[in-house]
DNA sequence: GATACTACTTTCCTATAGGATACCGGTATA
DNA sequence: TATACCGGTATCCTATAGGAAAGTAGTATC
């Protein structure tokens, strides 16, 4: 019962705020509460989450070009501390896009790598990169030189 | 020149930070300085930069559904002061996403509109969606109910 | 024994985002 | 005259993000 509810208000969703249609001028329908509405958006939510952050996506970056050290990674980042690089790691290990390695060299060898879960993420990434482009360029076009 | 060398960086941007091939596993080749690649991410952050923050998906979607007026997306969206509102609208003006439209009227009437640009979010905000809805259900079945 | 490297943690501090509350000028309504 | 609505500002406060600097445990090198 709960679960149908979820999935009419996700396809709802993706009709009403995906298409560019005359949809657009409706309001948000009575049979659906601005709580209801607004839940649609926990989703969203939480991908930027994930993405937002001084570091996230340089982190992201260095590990798409293959598996890194820790000193390495903070060495290819000008300006990213131990602590901040070590937080932003842990919530990728949690949220299963990077994976942490330890051999038992000497000194210790930690190795981090994106997963295949983490590297899902490049077509969302691709898109940010695509609209953020336009979007550069349009400003830049306007307010600058 | 300048422009040139853009083209050219994001081009590669394009192919090794997209593709799935086995080009995942080389580094950031030396061509390009660390700087450059951390270069391509600014777009991205841009669009992060206009879509982050506790208001704005929500403002964004409210006036999805039409053309609405300054106190009538506040009642819309719970616990949203005046003072966050009315910056996060100056923003969305400032990016062109929305537009502000004053009738005198008494009292002052003011709309605030997506603009067609605006909509172009959408194709985005679709992505989001839909990565984040997947993320949700993988992150809420592992860690409980 | 001193220094250095790896992979971090800890402590303290600052800067920014955002919240609570009050207020403003203008108009309408009772 | 009092109250209420509109579209906001202004002021003050707190909470969180993030930075600087030092420290830690273990191993190796000089």
């Amino acid at each position: 019962m709960k679960k149908k509810a979820d999935t009419v208000v996700y396809l709802y969703h993706n009709i009403t705020f995906m298409e560019t249609s005359e949809h657009d001028k409706r309001k948000c329908p009575s049979h659906l509460s601005t709580s209801e509405c607004t839940k649609q958006l926990l989703p969203v939510k939480d991908a930027l989450d994930i993405l937002s952050g001084k570091w996230k996506l340089q982190i992201i970056l260095s590990l798409t070009f293959g598996k890194k050290r820790f000193k390495q990674i903070q060495r290819e980042i000008p300006g990213l501390t131990p602590k901040m690089l070590s937080k932003e790691l842990k919530e990728l290990e949690v949220n299963e896009l990077a994976s942490r390695h330890v051999y038992d060299t000497s000194p210790v060898t930690v190795e981090y790598e994106l997963t295949s879960y983490g590297k899902t993420l490049r077509p969302l990434i691709g898109e940010l990169h695509k609209w953020g482009s336009k979007h550069r360029k349009r400003i830049i076009a306007k307010s600058g030189r």
